[in-house]
DNA sequence: TTGTGTTATATAACGTGTTATGTAAATTCA
DNA sequence: TGAATTTACATAACACGTTATATAACACAA
């Protein structure tokens, strides 16, 4: 029985362990979706839902709606693209953007997972972080708001100028 | 300006949200690395440190303190071991499991870094949960250790069974 | 109108996790 | 004791992020 490295290094290794435990959600997330049948990963689901919410939208958008980078946005896309589910067509004021567009087929599978399966897993999420406080989801949003201020190498700076 | 859809998903997209702050809040700290010129990447740092708090451990323990697969620290060990920081020699008692020690360089790259390096990371992480309430790091280990505990597909199974 | 700089996205390469598989060593069982 | 099973790790393949770069389209200034 080894100890969590992880764990005890605290701070240090705070992103390290975040990470951790996201990978984690999604891999039990990935295990419900497949025992309810839906054909796409979890990571995707954001991606449906965020055209979805907002309706269709650039790879550029889709990019800054989900915090990852273009080149992952393209690469989801054309893979959700092959199974059906988006459609991609130019943008009528400027040849460069690509509009991203939920064919019938991917409209059939996003009211499919808001009816059952996305509500599922909410709620499994929500049973787990019921006891904390804060709550959790706010604290996520602090430290987000917090890096968005102000980033570790500027933190650092600031009190390594404080120092004695 | 787009919404941060993810953020918007709350629950149902807690752990790609969890992921990115963990990917964000690494990068920021390879930023402070490089700045500090330590000549491994924040990635590695967790098992240098695993090594030096536990002493010399096997691959499979090595996994187990991080929380990663095995594979994946086979990979560390050797890149780490072709730079010269880490020494790697069959066990004695067991022909199959093979000890991954520091060497001096090692040890001196470990050395500075817990003098010089990681406490002014660890203060920059710390400023910026300053404001949490909980405090956070006890958050992250309530949810692994309901993760533990349960899995997400154990508990969408409980809450089925509890439907009108 | 032409030249320059910027923007949007595809593509390539890389890094770092995972699962699957193979091999050797150790352990267990009949 | 020998066969079957398990364990430890290397290796291969894959998934999914990133950065860097190329290309085309667009915007703007002279």
């Amino acid at each position: 029985m080894v100890e969590d490295v992880v764990k005890s290094l605290g701070f240090l290794a705070m992103g390290t362990r975040m990470k951790r435990i996201g990978e984690r959600l999604q891999a039990d997330t990935q295990v419900l979706l497949e025992a309810m049948e839906l054909p796409v990963g979890a990571g995707q689901c954001p991606l449906l839902a965020a055209i979805d919410m907002l309706g269709p939208l650039t790879i550029g958008e889709l990019a800054e709606a989900l915090g990852i980078t273009q080149p992952a946005i393209t690469r989801s896309v054309n893979q959700l693209a092959d199974l059906g589910y988006l459609a991609v067509k130019p943008a009528e004021d400027d040849q460069r953007r690509r509009i991203v567009h939920l064919t019938e087929q991917g409209r059939r599978l996003v009211e499919r997972a808001k009816a059952e399966i996305w509500p599922r897993i909410e709620a499994a999420v929500r049973d787990l972080c019921g006891g904390l406080s804060g709550p959790f989801l706010e604290q996520l949003a602090a430290v987000e708001g917090g890096l968005a201020a102000r980033s570790l190498k500027q933190r650092s700076d600031m009190l390594k100028g404080q120092e004695p």
